[in-house]
DNA sequence: TCGCAGTGCGTAGTAAAGTACGCATATACG
DNA sequence: CGTATATGCGTACTTTACTACGCACTGCGA
């Protein structure tokens, strides 16, 4: 019974949504539309009020193009089979960037994660 | 796509959670203490009545020794979104960027792309 | 100044997920 | 035979996901 409703993971997921969005430029209603779901439930979601189900997941991955799993693994799918997918591989194997605009892309994203790496 | 959304897959869900746990051995019972559910709900969702959350399924999948994603693909995971691992969705995901960095890269990447031509 | 359109959110309500309780059948043992 | 136990399921109930409606705030143009 330890188990203690422990609902900060939904948090996490809430701010994942929420920055997803507002990098493809999206208002919440926006992404309500596109997902079929309600305006104020998005604004919920982001705030971790709730815990979406599987349809909605699906949805919002769809909308914002992101892979269903990473949103599960914010659910707590996690416990296994986590798809992590690294930014500097994917980077490098990019077949529409040149080499020279993968090493430019690499030093920034060094730099980036370098800085904030602690 | 009609909103009277057929439901077959979760009758598809609910038969291979049945057999999953006959071949285990367990009654529903025995399953619904193994994942702290209610012995009817196992029985609903056996014959396809509800649609789980992702927590159900994860103590599910725990439970009966399934990969969780199996159990996410017959609620319908699978059915698109396959691995479309290109470098922007990557870069979105990224952990380890805060947003403005992520929408310095993106901005980068897109400069890139767009002038190789398209 | 005045709308006015767009944003995010509070909230009351509806729909669906999940539970408590009990019924019916089946097998087993005295 | 009776009854004890284990199985799966019907159903009313509680809890939670999700929606409809509207309010407060922020720019923006007349």
């Amino acid at each position: 019974m330890s188990d203690k409703d422990e609902r900060s993971h939904l948090v996490g997921l809430g701010a994942f949504i929420r920055s997803q969005r507002r990098l493809a430029q999206l208002s919440q209603r926006e992404l309500a539309k596109l997902t079929k779901l309600s305006d104020p439930y998005v604004s919920q979601l982001e705030r971790g009020l709730h815990e979406p189900s599987v349809r909605v997941l699906r949805a919002l991955g769809n909308a914002l193009n992101i892979p269903t799993e990473t949103l599960m693994g914010y659910v707590g799918l996690t416990d296994e089979s986590a798809a992590d997918i690294d930014t500097a591989s994917a980077i490098r194997q990019d077949p529409k960037l040149s080499d020279a605009q993968k090493a430019a892309m690499l030093e920034i994203y060094k730099g980036f994660t370098d800085e904030a790496g602690k």
